[in-house]
RNA sequence: GGCGGCGUAGCCAAGUGGUAAGGCAGAGGUCUGCAAAACCUUUAUUCAUCGGUUCGAUUCCGAUCGCCGCCUCCA
């Protein structure tokens, strides 16, 4: 039975569905005005943690991620690229799903854009403002938190602190309350992009779209809303006002939210150089599997401390792992199996899902893994394996990393030439060690080290990989 | 100032009122012509510090120190 730590009740509860077999879920998604770094990928990756063991339980997932195509920053810049808001913010888009792919995240079923939902987010203020949440101001119009009793209940923000209240009078715009916040704003500068609203024209405010889209999507109640930790205020907050303002219904069951990463033990900003983007990472060697391993290798509620040190004992860790399944995959025994082996296998499934099921705590989830890498390998060692054996484990494998996604061939198939050529030069090698000339033989395990291919020699025969 | 989280071996870290998972790195060993891979042994009498509760606390309570987050755009 899945538990999950829900934001909203501060507790750790069950999760069902709330109708039939299917979870509906939403998680914000990126604001498309560059490319993600990899605090933005942290989130990205528990979220489809999380997606992928909802499946491995057997539910369906209907799961949509929000593209926030309209917003200041990306106006600030797409107006001084000279490019068209849509040019702009296209090419980030790709960006974005080229990223998600190479971390090897599955793509939400329904991926929708800011700007093709306004008619929605339109309807949404309608409905605002026909329930009284609503005021106009200076031209655009602004939710008003005083109309609704729960405001603050997410984020348990004492809202007639003194410091909110000092804010009030020396607010610079003409809101009734400082806290409220704008649904639809009037444009400023001329070549601002803008769409015609019974309110006049303008354009959405960041919250709107959220609360808009996922109830298109999802209905006005559904299961889970993830995001990081700082969307929980305002963000959140002010999706559940304008949700739950029109509807007058519970808007989301299940609030999931994922802590921050630091960098080096420091928060991640580009003014400190620690800022990194997962194609920064690809440049400078390192995997994408490893960057995905380490993301996911601590629960996604505990800051994570993301250092390269971690990165490349990430990719030994993994190595380890592809190594087994290598292993497995080539071995050729006799049929049947070890009770041993069952019992191995067993206990990994039992303790992989009792660290998922405990709010997803993929550290537990690892460990079970790796102790049966290790029960593997040595009943492999000692001659206590059989091929039914083998099987077995590369199916718990394959189920477990249907989960984790961290196993996954990354190489591109070698050219058969250069395969040749390197069986021959390994050829030439055994013929070499066979002549007891090792010298020669070391020369040219050397030659293909610097080439990238590593030997093994093993009762089987040399074998070798890429590196 | 308000609210919340964290501080566990060289590093990343899990964890529980009854005596410290897992990974990486290091050391020694088995195997090997040598390696590699794999396996074995080893690395925290101790869980920031100081008190308290308890038969017993890393785990509960309080204080102190340090770090991080939210309260403003932010994953």
């Amino acid at each position: 039975m899945l538990k999950l730590q829900n934001t909203l009740t501060r507790a750790q509860e069950e999760f069902k569905p709330l109708e039939g077999n299917t979870v509906r879920m939403y998680a914000c998604g990126p604001t498309v005005y560059d490319y993600g770094h990899i605090g933005n990928f942290r989130t990205f990756v528990a979220v489809d943690v999380l997606r992928r063991y909802l499946k491995y339980l057997g539910y369906d997932v209907l799961h949509v991620m929000n593209i926030t195509d309209v917003e200041d920053k990306i106006i600030k810049r797409m107006l001084e690229s000279g490019q068209s808001l849509e040019e702009y913010t296209e090419f980030y888009t790709r960006a974005f799903l080229e990223d998600i792919k190479v971390l090897n995240i599955e793509q939400p079923e329904v991926m929708p854009r800011a700007t093709k939902h306004i008619p929605e987010m339109i309807e949404l203020m309608r409905r605002l403002a026909e329930t009284g949440h609503t005021y106009t101001s200076d031209g655009s119009l602004y939710y008003s938190i005083g109309s609704f009793p729960g405001y603050g209940k997410l984020s348990g923000l004492k809202l007639e602190s003194e410091v909110l209240r000092a804010r009030i009078d020396s607010d610079e715009y003409e809101k009734d309350d400082a806290r409220d916040f704008v649904l639809w704003k009037e444009p400023k500068e001329p070549n601002e992009p803008r769409w015609e609203s019974p309110f006049g024209e303008g354009r959405p405010g960041w919250h709107l779209e959220c609360s808009a889209m996922s109830m298109k999507y999802l209905g006005e109640t559904f299961d889970i809303h993830c995001g990081g930790v700082d969307l929980v205020f305002p963000h959140h907050e002010n999706e559940i006002a304008q949700s739950e303002g029109a509807t007058g219904k519970a808007f989301v069951r299940f609030w999931v939210h994922a802590e921050f990463l630091l960098v080096e033990g420091e928060k991640m900003a580009k003014s400190k150089g620690n800022y990194y983007t997962v194609r920064d990472l690809l440049a400078q060697g390192y995997s994408s599997m490893a960057i995905r391993y380490l993301l996911l290798s601590v629960p996604y509620r505990t800051q994570l401390n993301f250092k390269l040190a971690g990165l490349r004992a990430a990719e030994s860790a993994l190595e380890g792992l592809r190594n087994l399944r290598r292993r497995l995959s080539e071995f050729a025994g006799e049929p049947g199996s070890h009770p041993r082996i069952q019992d191995a296998l067993a206990r990994a499934r039992e303790g992989f899902e009792a660290g998922m099921n405990d709010d997803l705590n993929t550290s537990n989830a690892l460990a079970a893994i790796h102790d049966l890498r290790r029960d593997v390998n040595t009943a492999m060692d000692a001659g206590e394996f059989r091929a039914d054996d083998a099987r077995a484990t590369l199916d718990l494998l394959e189920r477990l990393n249907s989960v984790l996604g961290v196993l996954v061939e990354e190489e591109a198939p070698l050219d058969s030439a250069f395969v040749a050529e390197i069986e021959a030069r390994i050829e030439e090698r055994n013929a070499a060690r066979r002549n007891r000339d090792f010298s020669r033989a070391d020369d040219i395990r050397k030659e293909l080290a610097a080439r990238s291919i590593v030997l093994e020699d093993t009762p089987q025969g040399t074998k070798w990989k890429r590196k």
